[in-house]
RNA sequence: UGCCCGAUAGUGUAAUGGUAGCACAAGUGACUCUGACUCACUUUGUCUAGGUUCGAGUCCUAGUCGGGCAGCCA
């Protein structure tokens, strides 16, 4: 079974997805602007894919596959100091598992011979070559570093038309003339160089005539605008530094306003999607393309608001701070809100879709609560998972009317949600473990669960009977006898007995021991991620580590099997520590639990 | 402080001048060999003050509150 597979219940014939953003694109498209929808979805490969990432994509292919249009992934690599193709190679693969089975087929194609195919596949770790296909190159991403030589051609056309200056100011100075936010700025003494010198100075950066900082291309725009972005922003700055995808063919290299517009004209984009915090930008990116005087139609920046989830952080360089100073285990650790630990964590891409697209898109600074997460993966998980037994923190019960050595069989179901459902085989021994939690000494009003002298129901199983509690000398708990009423057994008389409680369980002897993780949200505050002492709020109880012990079927788990402990939560194989004989399980997430449960109880 | 963006139940999001809906959360009940799922029901909302209009969540003005912008980062 596809852990991709819709939940049943899921609403198929929802209205129309609709938002601020897809009324302009459906307005375009009946004013016919756009013969067809373009987008992009554009990271810088300095860093891991996260949630706020799957938001951008959710947005970028979502309006290109609803529109009959495509999107394009392209990596915004204009700064080689900052970026690697490690990052290219890990956000290829998020993309593509994000999307997968989804908006795959609306994914752009690049152009055949844009760069050498054995340069970007050669020596490439496995998930990368799996994610772009090694039998189709076409299915490669778009580098923004592709398009440099046009860029440069770009600049030298601004220059040409007196819309852009070489600049001696030093790095300092650019930042003293721009002024303040309520204080005009002033002109660089630079700004009237004549285009002839323009000309050859700018050769000359690109040649490598001088050092880093010496001399920038700028726009030659507005020093009093009240919008600082049109102060002569930069358009080339001098790098002597490789680049992780073209080389150490440049010495120059282009700024992202500059970029960022031309390879969206270049590429054919007709909406160029991206957060709030670039709304200042969106007058120099219309103005850039505008100097440019271009024959075809140009593309246009709309803006929306980025995620925000309660309860973690989602900042690049909050994440990086968890997972440098070992607070995590890596990028992957599955309390990360990066796609890497959410997949490992056993969240279904599906389940990160549907809870994105949930939220909606608007440019309100919004926080999103947790449990809208949450829900969407238990709505996937549900329709998904199958049903097994396991006991995380394992008591003794001896069923003292059941001989040693015998094994009663009892039928379990798979998957209740299924159409029709399969069943499995369990041993009932004389010896079982139950819940911790699932026997209470003294119980607390409305308890269902084992108590002294209470009846309960082994799930599939039968009725058992609490008789005796035997502890050691330090009073600590060391078995159950319980008395097993066999004729409440499938297939039994008294089958239809009903008692208040039903438990699950494993047997002693059939089960096999496993360790499991448990995971909880990171952080203590739901707006952690807003403080700068973010790390005070972390939880302390993110992990818990279990032995626990689980029926024989889940011996052999494939990583993409998602399975339900029965009355605990949604679990599956950790893909990197599960080994044969030795499992190790991650809890996805707990099942709602709506019973109030009694103080002091964990 | 200059410019820009925003504000609808606890949270998120619809309503495009005409009955304020939906989801999550919360609560009550039904069902139940998962205190899950499912089902039924319930509570809770247009930031404030003016104005335009037969009619304003929606348009206008002012205020309040929240967010963004002053990298040779993206």
């Amino acid at each position: 079974m596809s852990a991709e597979k819709p939940a049943t219940n899921a609403p198929s014939a929802s209205p129309a997805q609709t938002d601020f953003i897809r009324d302009i694109v459906a307005q375009d498209l009946a004013t016919k602007r756009c013969a067809q929808i373009v987008t992009r979805f554009p990271p810088e490969p300095n860093g891991y894919l996260h949630l706020g990432h799957a938001k951008a994509i959710c947005i970028d292919f979502g309006i290109a596959l609803e529109t009959g249009g495509r999107c394009n992934l392209r990596f915004d690599d204009t700064n080689p100091v900052k970026e690697d193709v490690e990052y290219v190679d890990s956000i290829t693969a998020d993309v593509k598992w994000l999307i997968a089975g989804w908006a795959d087929r609306v994914i752009g194609f690049k152009p055949k011979g844009s760069h050498p195919v054995a340069q970007t596949i050669a020596g490439r770790p496995d998930f990368y070559r799996a994610a772009v296909g090694e039998s189709d190159p076409n299915s490669e991403p778009f580098f923004t570093s592709d398009y440099f030589d046009q860029l440069y051609a770009y600049a030298v056309a601004l220059i040409k038309k007196g819309k852009a200056y070489v600049c001696d100011l030093s790095p300092e100075d650019t930042d003293k003339y721009r002024g303040a936010p309520d204080q005009a700025g002033k002109d660089s003494p630079w700004r009237n160089r004549s285009i002839e010198e323009n000309l050859d100075l700018f050769a000359r950066m690109r040649a490598g005539e001088f050092p880093n900082g010496a001399r920038s291309l700028r726009t030659k725009i507005d020093m009093a605008s009240p919008n600082v972005w049109l102060r002569d922003p930069l358009l080339y700055r001098i790098r002597h530094t490789a680049h992780h995808h073209v080389g150490a063919k440049w010495v120059i290299y282009p700024l992202y306003d500059f970029a960022h517009c031309v390879s969206d004209y270049l590429e054919g984009v007709t909406h160029s999607l991206c957060t709030v915090e670039y709304i200042p930008h969106r007058a120099l990116y219309d103005w850039i393309l505008e100097s440019l005087d271009l024959p075809r139609v140009l593309p246009r920046q709309y803006e929306f608001a980025p995620l925000k989830l309660g309860y973690t952080v989602m900042s690049k360089r909050k994440l990086i701070q968890l997972v440098q100073e070992k607070i995590v285990m890596g990028w992957d650790d599955p309390r990360m809100p990066t796609l890497r630990g959410l997949a490992r964590r056993g969240v279904p891409a599906s389940a990160i879709r549907r809870f994105v697209i949930g939220t909606g898109v608007t440019r309100f600074d919004a926080l999103t609560d947790i449990s809208v997460l949450e829900h969407a993966v238990r709505e996937e998980l549900n329709a998904t998972a199958l049903r097994r037994l396991a006991v995380l923190r394992p008591v003794k019960v001896v069923l003292t009317n059941i001989p040693a050595g015998e094994i009663l069989e009892c039928e379990a179901t798979n998957n209740p949600q299924d159409e029709n459902p399969t069943t499995r085989k369990l041993a009932l021994t004389r010896d079982v473990f139950i819940e911790a939690d699932d026997f209470a000494e003294t119980p607390p009003p409305k308890y269902f669960r084992l108590k002294p002298g209470g009846e309960v129901r082994l799930k599939y199983a039968c009725i058992i009977k609490c008789d005796e509690i035997v502890k050691d000398a330090t009073g600590a708990l060391v078995e159950l006898r319980c008395t097993a009423d066999l004729t409440t057994r499938a297939g039994g008389p008294n089958v239809d007995r009903k008692v208040k409680g039903t438990i699950h369980w494993v047997s002693a002897t059939e089960s096999i021991a496993a360790e499991v993780r448990l995971y909880d949200r990171l952080f203590t505050h739901p707006e952690a991620g807003a403080e700068e002492d973010f790390k005070q709020h972390l939880n302390p109880h993110s992990l818990e580590v279990v032995t626990a012990r689980l029926e024989p079927s889940l011996a052999q788990v494939a990583p993409a099997q998602r399975v339900q402990f029965e009355r605990l939560g949604y679990f599956s194989v950790d893909p990197k520590d599960n080994v044969p004989g030795k499992p190790v399980f991650n809890r996805t997430i707990t099942l709602k639990d709506t019973w109030a449960k009694p103080p002091g109880a964990k």
